[in-house]
DNA sequence: AGCACGCCGACT
DNA sequence: GTCGGCGTGCTC
């Protein structure tokens, strides 16, 4: 087998490993290009796909170096840009370039792990149909009358014939049309073939087609119109624009305006949204002004559906308008003008687990150098990191700012839950403020939604004797409550398990459920308003897709008077009869221990409040929290973003959080608990010589064990002006030591980059 | 990812 | 005595 090639070819595997090189021999020496998708055979039997990387002539430095099996498609499935934008990936977010292909190609273009016929079966095949057209010989006039007689005692085959004739027209020769316009019967298609009558042909089903024409564009208010020419003069100087815009104020159709001049351009666009639920609303309003130029791309989609899209771009000549998730950054769009990034503080950008633990946000700031195209953040909230690059000048910065159509901003009212509490106005969750304007909201035909940041029942049930409370045998954590399952379950792996009637410790009291999730909430606001239709949007009420379009449809179309939700109802939706949005427990936003929680509760609340109001009617606000004068919630009422940026990032600049430095989260895993934290404590000690005062930790995170596996984590801020590559390439010479160390074999480490 | 290799527990 | 559990390490 390993008769010394003359070329070698490095293969990027999806596998966690580093590249293999195998030899390139026979005609595939002249033809193999990087980029080229290849089957290829690693260890004993199995077939792997791999991307031809780099063509080289060095032999690896093994005992055998095996062959390239073959080319699994004539054109490289990837360009120079997107080859770049991996490697880029690759070395920032500290992973290999296989664990960047496992996110970046819809599963059916990377069979792995199969046997040699089993792969071939795997495979990516174009959908194909048949085309009938007459042989040769019969493709004259007389040549066809003559079959015709031929075929009088064969009715089928000659109602068959007749259909052909028609449809082909005057072009008897040369021409061909799809079968099923002449037969539906594919026996008659044999048999005629057989006879030598017609030829039939497979052809692969030719995908949507780019449609040509004017756009219809929206009209722009004059803010609209200066916005847009701001953000092109921007563009001049700069890469990359943030427009800031409030909720409502049309960031949409500035969007649409210059997608459409790239369009017009004929270069593609890419317009990057935190998730699949948003982007129903988006797609619908983009197709009715770019019509068939519109794809989607996201997890709902089968990955047959995924991979014709990858494949129909990997062709196109320009011109295509892609509305997708993250993971469309790798689509391959050869004439890349523009990468919208919409809502650009959302965290569904950024990819925690598995690796990479890419930010598809920051990767399209970077597509701007690798691909030479614009990239424009918007958002009503933008995340400090990207204000302070609009203000430090590294990015452009445009405001917008009044609400679009003459809407008015919602008036957000706090209510304090204490206060209610003593003067005995509160309901179960619920303030009396609430629930007054919710009544007479219902009563004028209007909608409400209500925001809680926790789905099931309630987050924990306890022992009202003893105190005990259900917990995850494999997590750290209390069990949440699922009523209508019956269950309790565990949010960090999926344990189940029954309600105790009797407490299991003191086999005396009985657990009751404490703390409340949006499934408590739905039950309670029926049964105060048993004449309103209620429902939940969470994840387990849209575990299925169908799930999720008829909660959003009957609520869209006024079948729904209350919408109960976590998130997802903050994000996006426009709906015109929603005057009031309660947000009811505004605390636990506040109090999250993270540094970002000030600048994520204000965002969240911001967005939430964003959905009252979006119509004619003016929208209303409730926050309920105990802590009225909490200065982010200050900052909320007052849609004062630039109060919550500058104490947000006066506590960063004291911290060196982010922007003031960059952050490399490490967390240590191991079923094994003494030898996790020898292997933290030495580690710890190693990096800390390094770092010195950089590092904070080991230390056990909010969850200490999960799956079965305890957990110790370290952070390491490195401070502006310090080089973050050279201290990510520090860290991975230690964290290579780790793992070669025998002693702490068990001990996995997870390295992630700005989480 | 898959698989072979290797070292400790309940069975014919 | 062996079958088999999964922890560990290697695949060009």
């Amino acid at each position: 087998m390993d008769s010394e090639f003359e070329k070698y070819a490095d293969i990027v595997l999806p596998l966690a490993g580093p590249v293999f090189t195998f030899g390139v021999g026979g005609e595939l020496a002249a033809r193999l290009a990087p980029g080229h998708g290849v089957a290829v055979q690693l260890g004993a039997r199995k077939i792997y796909t791999g991307i031809v990387w780099r063509l080289h002539s060095e032999r690896p430095a093994c005992r055998t170096v095996k062959g390239i099996e073959r080319l699994l498609y004539d054109e490289p499935l990837m360009n120079g840009g997107q080859m770049r934008l991996w490697e880029w990936i690759a070395d920032y977010y500290m992973c290999s370039l296989g664990e960047v292909m496992r996110a970046a190609l819809p599963s059916l273009l990377k069979p792995l792990g199969f046997s040699q016929e089993e792969f071939d079966l795997r495979c990516f095949r174009p959908r194909t149909l048949k085309w009938v057209s007459l042989a040769a010989r019969t493709a004259t006039a007389e040549a066809l009358n003559e079959t015709f007689e031929r075929l009088k005692r064969a009715p089928r085959q000659y109602e068959a014939l007749i259909e052909l004739a028609d449809a082909l027209g005057g072009e008897l020769f040369g021409g061909a049309v799809p079968a099923r316009r002449v037969t539906s019967d594919t026996a008659v298609l044999r048999a005629l073939e057989k006879k030598g009558i017609v030829t039939v042909e497979e052809r692969e089903a030719a995908g949507p087609q780019a449609v040509e024409g004017e756009f219809v564009l929206p009209l722009l208010s004059e803010a609209q119109q200066g916005a847009a020419r701001q953000i092109r003069e921007q563009w001049q100087r700069l890469d990359t624009v943030l427009l800031h815009g409030a909720t409502g104020s049309g960031k949409t159709e500035i969007y649409i305006t210059l997608m459409a001049e790239q369009l017009a351009a004929g270069r593609d666009v890419l317009m990057l949204v935190p998730e699949i639920a948003l982007t129903a609303q988006l797609i619908a309003r983009l197709r009715r002004v770019f019509g068939d130029r519109v794809t989607s791309y996201h997890s709902g989609l089968t990955d047959r559906q995924r991979t014709e899209t990858y494949l129909r771009l990997n062709r196109s000549r320009g011109g295509e308008v892609v509305v997708g998730v993250r993971s469309s950054l790798f689509l391959p769009l050869r004439h890349l003008g523009l990468v919208v990034v919409d809502e650009e503080h959302d965290g569904s950008f950024k990819q925690s687990d598995p690796a990479p633990r890419y930010n598809a946000r920051d990767c399209a700031v970077v597509m701007t150098r690798l691909c030479g195209c614009k990239c424009l953040m918007g958002s009503a909230t933008p995340s400090l990191e990207s204000y302070m690059n609009g203000l430090s000048g590294k990015y452009g910065a445009v405001r917008l700012g009044e609400r679009y159509g003459g809407a008015q901003l919602p008036r957000i009212v706090v209510s304090d839950t204490l206060r209610a509490a003593r003067r005995n106005e509160r309901r179960s969750h619920f303030n009396r403020d609430l629930l007054d304007r919710m009544a007479g909201a219902l009563e004028r035909g209007e909608q409400v939604m209500l925001f809680q940041n926790r789905r099931g029942f309630s987050p924990y049930v306890e022992c009202d004797d003893c105190g005990w409370t259900a917990r995850c045998p494999h997590c750290n954590v209390t069990l949440t409550l699922h009523k209508s399952e019956h269950a309790l379950r565990c949010h960090y792996c999926g344990y189940r398990s029954d309600v105790p009637v009797r407490c299991p410790s003191c086999g005396v009291g009985t657990p009751s459920p404490k703390g409340f999730g949006t499934e408590k909430v739905e039950d309670e606001i029926a049964a105060l308003f048993p004449r309103a239709r209620v429902a939940r949007l969470d994840r387990d009420t849209t575990r299925s897709r169908s799930g999720y379009e008829r909660i959003i449809g009957d609520f869209e179309a006024g079948r729904t008077d209350i919408l109960v939700g976590t998130q997802m109802i903050t994000k996006g939706f426009d709906f015109s009869r929603v005057s009031l949005v309660g947000i009811l427990n505004a605390d636990n936003l506040l109090n999250y221990p993270d540094f970002r929680a000030g600048e994520r509760a204000f965002q969240l609340m911001t967005q939430v409040a964003g959905r009252a109001g979006r119509g004619q009617v003016a929208g209303e606000v409730v926050i309920q929290t105990s802590q009225p004068a909490h200065p982010v919630v200050v900052q909320v009422v007052a849609g004062d973003y630039e109060a919550m940026a500058r104490t947000q990032l006066a506590d960063r600049q004291a911290f060196f959080y982010p922007p003031y430095g960059r952050l490399a989260a490490l967390t240590l895993k191991s079923g094994d608990h003494a030898r996790l934290h020898a292997a933290a404590a030495e580690f710890g000690e190693r990096l800390r010589r390094i770092f010195g005062r950089r590092l904070l930790g080991p230390q056990p995170p909010a969850v200490d064990r999960i799956k079965g596996e305890h957990l110790l984590s370290f952070l390491l801020k490195i401070e502006g002006g310090r080089s973050f590559a050279q201290a990510r390439r520090l860290l991975a010479e230690e964290m290579a030591r780790l793992l070669s160390d025998a002693r702490y074999r068990s001990v996995k480490v997870v390295c992630n980059i700005e989480p």
